[in-house]
DNA sequence: TGACTGTACTAAGACATATAATACAATGAG
DNA sequence: CTCATTGTATTATATGTCTTAGTACAGTCA
């Protein structure tokens, strides 16, 4: 379900969170379903719970999940992310296609690479 | 020419870095042309000359800047870039891009964000 | 020669990361 | 109600990274 890099520069807690960010956009985790408990997952990761919690809360502060004491955490609609992560991305998308340019790819085949994935989304 | 953020969490070298990569990248830093000195950058920034050549050494793993002992640090040709740096580049914006199709963004309005740039660069 | 350059190394402190060990309140099945 | 499970919070500790400080050495060039 989920991998982790120990030999990794980057934090657990952050791999984590972008492991799961990754499930619920691919659809692996549907809006609303359960997302494994803070100690299940420890378990299965074989890391400590608290690293899973900073990953949840991370998750839920970009509105990508949501948490209910004695129930469990979920994961939340597409609707309910919040803006700063979509101004986030564009930011990101702005600065890698302009050095994309820089390196002499055409601005044509990055809106291709666009396309194909819109196209593969519509399958 | 650089600014610098010092609450913010990301390290210092990472920023300098990133403010080189982005002059070198835009033309405010011709390919060939002097950067400043370790220690005359680490004057002006107010920080230590360790950071400045940590910074550096990363720019010249990228491609993007070559050291000549005695001397001093150059920018690199584009053409001296690594082809690793394109596949990363590239890694990173499928990712951004699935991410943006997944909170409702229309693959028509990533191309054509692409597009501006690529006609930003004709100018 | 002398002033500059990049490069290398050690030591120390500040900070983030991760683990460990508890603890508490809310939930839901029995 | 009882009990296991849930999310959440706290404190303490160990480790690694980041940054600064100080020093040193070799290459370049006026």
């Amino acid at each position: 379900m989920l991998s982790l890099n120990l030999r990794d520069s980057r934090p657990i807690y952050e791999q984590v969170r972008d492991g799961l960010r990754r499930l619920i956009i691919t659809g692996a985790i549907p809006p609303g379903d359960k997302l494994p408990s803070v100690r299940t997952l420890a378990g299965q990761l074989a890391i400590n719970p608290n690293t899973i919690q900073r990953a949840y809360e991370a998750l839920e502060r970009e509105g990508y999940a949501y948490s209910v004491p004695g129930k469990g955490s979920f994961a939340a609609l597409p609707q309910d992310v919040t803006d700063k992560r979509r101004v986030e991305l564009l930011r990101q998308l702005d600065t890698i296609v302009q050095e994309l340019l820089y390196l002499g790819m055409a601005w044509e085949e990055i809106a291709a690479r666009c396309a194909a994935f819109g196209k593969e989304e519509s399958k």
